[in-house]
DNA sequence: TATGAATGAGTCTTCATTCAT
DNA sequence: AATGAATGAAGACTCATTCAT
């Protein structure tokens, strides 16, 4: 009466495991669903048992790291810290992610730039099954950032003639832009040293004194 | 050195052209021979006679946006201005040159990130012809940052106790992040606004007082 | 013989309707096993329960309709009727049948006329598992008119001088031509009207006078 | 300057007579488009040059052999014959051009059936690249009939309580029918003798007398 | 030198069939 | 007996690259 017992959740999640390991290496173009099935240790049509499309799959795989990130910054944020200890977390909160997560997560987003902005379905007409969202994820955390900017402001921390929308937007760029040197210097150079650096530089131009 | 010389010149030029419109719209992978061939209204084998592959195409692409983009920058901080008054002009330039070049030259960079650091010949061992290199980039334009910062320190316009290395990283840092979120947001928000509190912070950050 | 029995059978059934349902309306090649489990409202793997492919399921698909159209045709016939009458009713009950039996019959047919014959055993050396025989189907239904005709010679009713096999694979043919121009025209004339007239010519024709 | 000289024209004939031998033989689904282009001697990828999908193939292969067959009726209809004549040799002509024309005509129409009618897009909703009109095709046919028929009611040749329509389509039906039975039977009759008792019998009964 | 016709390697995707439960 | 998860063979189609003209 009943088929063959599988953890679908688990399976869908060992393919994206999978996707991210090859499209993070080899960016979408360049990985084949057999490489993805391969490395999953399944069969080629296993996988679109699970994902319509490859296209699906990278969406697949946006929003499992996005999940993954989001637990790991909202962990960061939460608590009691003062403004400028959770805008220094979020630096922390963001390298520790990109080193403990497993695959190359900074390439995986590099891919994700280049698809999402690309393909956008805005830009192209035309469909864009199950295309993933950057402009949603990225007013998320700013919106995050503004409030944490905000409340700095009105302690008294941060300058008062700052744009919290800029400065949020400064910080979310200079994340992905060290991001971005890291993976460009193959991950040369220690990611927590020079964050410090950045942060303490951003900060203390946003300090009121 | 005879007139035909100069014509392949120009030849070459239009396809390179037509290339990065195109890339920057569709991506590598989107893009076909044949639809570069049709934008730079010349036949799909004449690309050949120029180009010896897709790679090498986009290869050319890269030299020539970089050529560009050093024209600019070069002419920005030639001058006898002092330092903070430098990396203002950076920023400004970046932007100048990101409205003022035809084509979606932020989008190309995109393009540029992807391809040069997915297709790393250092990663995927492998022979990667006629393949540029984004690190040589970055460290150059590091390298002319750091000699800026360096005699802003000795000339007491910036705190003695910044890290050159580490400034430089996060001004470029900067504009990319800037650069990507401008593309994400697709060009809804006024880059020159939002570069001016972005620098603003940074400088203030970094200056002596 | 068993309770269960009875409800194999009626299974089987299920699966047949439904593999008549579609494949009539996209052809064998359009239709997929797992549409025909859905509209027979089982499991995917049952459905290979009862047919051993998708082949014999569309020869169990023949078989039945062919034994629902022998039951139409044989009580038309078997009577104390006139020759010329058994033959008029040979066309009305056969559109009777067609407007009769769920499904769309005449596509039905489109199809077995196309696989039937394109994928004769005979022709293409190799075995054919569970194929129909649409020679033997339409060999049988001459042998009846052929022995309808006769009768009505000897009866004096039809012309001494007609070929009673040319008669009958005219008439057979006539029917299917009908019906092919039924479905081509998208069943948007009258079956009887269009019969009733095509029926008079032929048996005119035939008639002795 | 100048490319490859090639006779377009004459490469597509040849495609379309490779697919015309195949589908014919083994069907469209049975078909590969890889066995086209060995059969016409042709890469794979040449097919592709001159059209656009398989479904373009077959609709280019419709498209000839109506032209091949409108050709040869209008050849025998077009003369000073008397309107029972040209009926008459409406079917001469049709088994001429069967027997004529290189590769398996009558199966090949089989496959123009089944996939114009199952594939119709005016049933399954959905675009149709490309496809023939079968509807159109025997509208004309019927026409043409139409006025053969009207001619010979003037003339007094044909009854006049004949409707001209239902024997065109009966006539139609005829030649398809008897076609069909000829593939059925594997051709193993001779089309020429039962034709000629088919068109007996028809002309028969519409004979005024 | 310029061209586009020819090509086949390579890929996504489908789906009949199998089989563990 | 019933099921649907898994599978890989198979095939349509794309496109970078070659090369005859």
């Amino acid at each position: 009466m009943t088929p063959k017992q599988v953890d679908k959740e688990a399976r869908r999640l060992t393919i994206i495991k999978a996707a991210i390991a090859l499209f993070s290496r080899k960016g979408l173009a360049g990985t084949t669903i057999q490489e993805i099935a391969e490395e999953a240790e399944i069969g080629k049509g296993t996988v679109y048992e699970y994902f319509d499309s490859k296209d699906a799959l990278l969406a697949g795989a946006f929003d499992y790291l996005v999940e993954e990130m989001n637990r790991y910054f909202m962990r960061m944020i939460e608590d009691e810290l003062s403004p400028e200890k959770k805008l220094r977390s979020l630096f922390t909160g963001m390298i520790e992610f990109m080193e403990t997560t497993p695959g190359d997560v900074a390439e995986m987003f590099l891919v994700f730039w280049a698809e999402g902005i690309l393909k956008n379905p805005a830009k192209n007409a035309g469909e864009m099954p199950g295309h993933y969202d950057l402009k949603s994820l990225y007013s998320e955390y700013s919106g995050i950032l503004v409030d944490i900017i905000e409340e700095g402001k009105q302690a008294g921390d941060f300058r008062a003639d700052i744009d919290s929308q800029s400065l949020a937007a400064a910080i979310i760029g200079s994340l992905d832009g060290l991001m971005l040197q890291w993976v460009i210097f193959e991950k040369a150079f220690s990611l927590e040293e020079i964050a410090e650096s950045y942060v303490d530089i951003v900060l203390n131009g946003a300090r009121a004194r």
